[in-house]
DNA sequence: ATTATGACTCCCA
DNA sequence: GTGGGAGCCATAA
């Protein structure tokens, strides 16, 4: 198997945290998408965190975040690495059906080309 | 108090 | 390309 017990701690403020996060979701734009571990890169580490911890443990911090966002919000923009989706069953299908409403195309393995659709962050918004 | 469970990514064989 | 391991806490019932 692949899959072991899933272990992570939360961010000092994860309140502060998911509000980053979905600041930063809400800013994708229609058609785009970015990784969770390149979301958690547009968002300084948290003081006490070393950055070796944070760019191990950021990109789950994202996907909490991400499972709490409120309503509204393009969360169906935000995939794991390699442009993959991460959510399995219904909701890996239902995000994929948004995706695909936007334009986005998968491959046969089900991953979009970051290449082509990958978000860079606000500053590279253009 | 204990138990179960979480929207991830990188690295190496 | 594939598969297993490391990372090592907080929250809800």
């Amino acid at each position: 198997m692949s899959t072991q017990k899933p272990r992570f701690f939360s961010p000092p403020d994860p309140h502060v945290f998911q509000a980053q996060v979905w600041r930063l979701v809400r800013q994708i734009p229609e058609g785009q998408v970015i990784t969770y571990g390149q979301l958690a890169r547009l968002i300084p580490p948290p003081d006490g965190v070393p950055l070796e911890s944070y760019q191990a443990m950021a990109p789950r911090w994202v996907g909490s975040a991400l499972s709490r966002c409120p309503p509204g919000l393009p969360w169906q923009r935000v995939l794991a690495a390699g442009g993959k989706i991460s959510l399995s069953g219904q909701a890996g299908q239902r995000q994929r059906a948004l995706l695909e409403a936007e334009g986005l195309a998968f491959d046969a393995r089900g991953r979009v080309d970051l290449e082509r659709y990958g978000w860079q962050g606000p500053n590279r918004d253009g």
